[in-house]
RNA sequence: GCCCUGGUAGCUCAAUUGGAUAGAGCAACGGCCUUCUAAGCCGUAGGUUAUGGGUUCGAUCCCCGUCCAGGGUACCA
C-alpha cells in the first residue's frame, strides 16, 4: 500500500531528526493495528530503543507527534507499551474505496506479452482406478494455483502428465481378459474409470489367493509372490505392449478409453481443465534416450548387471537407477523425458510440480539429474509440496478400502446441499433447473473451499462421517453473503436507486465500514502474497474474512433504510466493492458465487 | 539406523514470517427474525502452543535435547 511507503518515509526522517540516527528498513515495519486497540497502523518501536537511546513509551510518542506534524495523512496517534498506534484520517480510506472500485481488476496484475510462462503440472493419475480425495486435493491445488498464477500477471500452461503405461494398467488387462465376461461400461452402465478398477481389485483378490494356494503347497512366501499366474500373465502383457503386440495395444487402448471418459467426467464435475495433456506412452521412450547420452557423456554409469545409474553421493544423496536391468524405464526416466519435451515444447520460465509430499526425494533427484544433463532449467524446478488428505484412522489405504471416491464425495455434498437448502425453502420459486445449478455450486463450493483453506504443506483430516460444513468458516457462508449483497444490490436497482463511488470530503465512517474499509486494502497485498508464497489458502482465509465482517455490519446498518442519501450511495458501493472482491477471490479458488441462494 | 516434515481449545483449522491479552468455525450452553436472505448476528465456556532447556526488550515461530505421529531412504509409482 502507498500509504505504508509514504509515512516510511516520514518515519524515516523523524527518526533522523529526533535521535541523529539513520534507521535500517527492519526497523520500520508498518503493521496493521489489532482490532482491540485504536488505530489503523502499528509501529514497533522496540527495535530502535537502543540506537535512539531512550524508553520505548519516549521513542513512540517522539515519533507519534513528528508525524502528526509532517504527515498530513495521519490524524492522531496513540502510544501503549511501546507500540505506536496511527490512526489515518477517513478519507484516505474513502479514496482507497474510490480506486478499488473503478479499478475494474483491482488486485489482479495484468499479463503483459513478455510476461513469464509458468507451467504447472498436476492431477498426474495412474489408469487403473478412479480418482480420490488425495486427487482432489491434488487438482484443486493446481488449477487454483493456476488461476492465482493468472492473476498475477504470469502466462500458465496448465499440464497433465497421465501414467497410462505400466504394469499397473496390465493387471487390470489381465483380470478383464480372464473374468471380465466381456464387461464394458457400455453394457454395465459402470463408469468407464470405476469399471478398470474394480478390475484391478479383482486381479488383486486372484493373486492373494494363488499365493495363498501356492504357499499351501510348499514354496515360500517371497517365491509365491513371483511365480503366481496372474502376475506371470501380467508382466507378459507388459512385455508383450513394449514389443507393440497388437491385440495387447488394442485392449489396452480400450480400456484406458474407459478410464479417460470417466476420469473427463469428474474433471468436468471438479471445473478443473488442461492446457496440453502429456502421456508416458509417449515420453518414456525420450526419457531413455535422454538417459543413454547421459551414459555415453560419462554423466551416468552401467553396473555389471547392464543396469544405468546415477552417482548423486557428491550432492550428499544416494545412487540412482534410471534403467533397470532388462533395460525398461523406471518412473524417474519417464520424468527425465516428461520434462525434456515440455521444454522443447513451451518457452517455459517456471516449471512447477504439483506433487505430494511423499515425492520430496524423487523431486530433489530429478532436479539435480536434468541439472546434469546440461540443462539449466533443471535445478529451478520447483516442488510444489502438499501434505497428505488423512482420515481419522490415519491413511486412506486402497486394500481396506477406506478410499474416498471422489465421484461418489461429490455426489455425497450435492445431496447434502439439495437437502439442506430444500429445508431452508429459500429457492422455491426457483426454476428447478438453476435451483440444481445452486445446489451444485454450493456443494462444491463447500468441498473446494474446505480443503483449499488448508494450508497446502500441511497433512489435512477429513471425516467422512460427518459431512462437510455449510454453516461457519465454510465455502457456502461466503457464497451466502455474496448471494446476500446480490439481492440488495437487486432491489436497489428494481427501484430505482443508482450509485457511484463519489464521496463528500468529510463523512464519518461507522467503525464495522472502516474494519471492512481497511480489509479491501489488504486484497492485492494477499493476492500476491498468495502467488509468492503458493498458498491458495491465504486467499480462502480472505475472504472469510471480508464475508464476516461484511456480516456484522450488514446485521448492524440498513443500507437500502438508511435515511442519509450520501451514507447509502457509499454504503451500496462498499457492498459492491465486497461482492467484485468475494469473486475475484474465490474465483482463484475455483469457487462460484451464487446471486441467490 | 539415517534423512525430511509435523504436534496449537473436545474436533477441524488460523496466527501479518520474532510483536500487544494465541484467534475463527464446529460441537455445548444462552440470547436476536413485523425491518435489505437467520446458510446470519451477539454472548458464555473452552489453552502451561507435546515436553525440558537456550537465545532477547519480546518466542507458537529461531537453536539444542526428549517424547509422539507421518513420510522418505526400492531395478514401485
Amino acid at each position: 500500500m502507498d500509504i505504508d511507503v509514504l509515512l516510511q518515509k516520514t518515519l524515516q526522517e523523524g527518526v533522523e531528526q529526533l535521535f541523529g540516527f539513520t534507521p535500517g528498513e527492519a526497523m520500520l515495519q508498518l503493521q496493521q493495528t489489532r482490532k482491540e486497540f485504536e488505530g489503523d497502523l502499528t509501529l514497533v518501536v522496540f527495535p530502535m530503543v537502543k540506537s535512539a537511546r531512550k524508553s520505548p513509551a519516549e521513542v513512540a510518542s517522539a515519533l507519534g507527534t513528528y508525524l502528526g506534524a509532517h504527515a498530513p495523512e495521519v490524524a492522531g496517534f496513540n502510544v501503549v507499551n511501546g507500540f505506536l498506534n496511527i490512526t489515518l484520517h477517513d478519507s484516505i480510506w474513502l479514496d482507497l474505496l474510490r480506486q478499488a472500485v473503478e479499478d475494474e481488476n483491482y488486485g489482479m496484475k495484468s499479463t503483459e506479452d513478455n510476461a513469464e510462462v509458468v507451467m504447472i503440472e498436476y492431477s498426474s493419475p495412474n489408469t487403473n482406478k478412479p480418482l480420490h480425495l488425495g486427487h482432489i486435493r491434488n487438482n484443486l491445488l493446481g488449477f487454483s494455483l493456476a488461476e492465482i498464477m493468472k492473476g498475477n500477471g504470469r502466462k500458465v500452461v496448465k499440464t497433465n502428465i497421465v501414467n497410462d503405461r505400466g504394469i499397473h494398467i496390465c493387471k487390470s488387462m489381465v483380470a478383464w481378459q480372464q473374468w471380465g465376461n466381456g464387461e464394458t461400461p457400455d453394457n454395465t452402465g459402470i463408469k468407464g474409470d470405476h469399471l478398470v478398477g474394480d478390475f484391478y481389485v479383482m486381479f488383486d483378490k486372484h493373486y492373494k489367493e494363488e499365493v495363498a494356494a501356492l504357499v499351501e503347497g510348499g514354496m515360500t512366501q517371497e517365491e509365491a509372490e513371483n511365480q503366481a499366474p496372474s502376475l506371470l500373465a501380467a508382466r507378459e502383457l507388459l512385455r508383450k505392449w513394449e514389443a507393440h503386440d497388437e491385440e495387447t495395444v488394442a485392449l489396452w487402448k480400450m480400456m484406458n478409453g474407459w478410464v479417460y471418459r470417466g476420469f473427463d467426467a469428474t474433471y468436468r464435475e471438479l471445473g478443473v481443465d488442461f492446457d496440453k495433456i502429456y502421456y508416458e506412452s509417449e515420453t518414456y521412450l525420450m526419457g531413455r534416450n535422454e538417459v543413454l547420452r547421459g551414459l555415453r557423456e560419462g554423466i551416468f554409469y552401467r553396473r555389471d548387471d547392464g543396469s544405468v545409474w546415477a552417482d548423486l553421493t557428491a550432492e550428499g544423496l544416494d545412487h540412482k537407477v534410471l534403467l533397470r536391468s532388462d533395460g525398461t524405464s523406471v518412473y524417474m526416466t519417464q520424468d527425465i523425458g516428461t520434462a525434456k519435451m515440455r521444454f522443447d515444447d513451451y518457452p517455459i520460465g517456471k516449471m512447477i510440480y504439483v506433487v505430494g509430499n511423499e515425492q520430496n526425494y524423487h523431486f530433489q533427484v530429478l532436479s539435480l539429474l536434468l541439472d546434469k544433463l546440461g540443462y539449466r532449467w533443471g535445478r529451478e524446478l520447483y516442488h510444489f509440496s502438499y501434505g497428505m488428505v488423512e482420515l481419522p484412522s490415519g491413511k486412506m489405504k486402497s486394500r481396506e478400502g477406506t478410499v474416498v471416491d471422489a465421484d461418489d464425495l461429490i455426489a455425497d455434498m450435492v445431496n447434502v446441499a439439495r437437502k439442506m437448502g430444500q429445508e431452508l425453502g429459500k429457492m422455491e420459486d426457483m426454476e428447478a433447473e438453476e435451483a440444481d445449478k445452486t445446489y451444485k455450486m454450493i456443494a462444491l463450493g463447500a468441498l473446494k473451499y474446505f480443503i483449499l483453506k488448508v494450508d497446502p504443506k500441511k497433512n489435512m483430516t477429513f471425516n467422512p462421517e460427518e459431512s462437510i460444513d455449510f454453516n461457519g468458516n465454510t465455502g457456502p457462508f461466503i457464497q451466502y453473503t455474496h448471494a446476500r449483497i446480490m439481492s440488495v444490490l437487486r432491489k436497489a436497482r428494481e427501484t430505482g436507486i443508482s450509485f457511484s463511488p463519489t464521496f463528500p470530503q468529510a463523512m464519518p465512517l461507522e467503525a464495522k465500514e472502516k474494519e471492512i474499509l481497511k480489509t479491501i486494502s489488504e486484497y492485492p497485498a494477499v493476492v500476491e502474497e498468495a502467488a509468492a508464497s503458493y498458498s491458495p489458502a491465504l486467499l480462502a482465509n480472505y475472504c472469510y474474512e471480508i464475508a464476516r465482517e461484511f456480516n456484522q455490519f450488514y446485521h448492524d446498518h440498513s443500507i437500502l433504510n438508511e435515511p442519509d442519501a450520501r451514507k447509502r450511495n457509499f454504503r451500496l458501493v462498499l457492498s459492491e466493492c465486497v461482492v467484485k472482491i468475494m469473486r475475484s477471490g474465490m474465483g482463484m479458488l475455483g469457487i462460484e458465487m451464487p446471486d441467490r441462494m
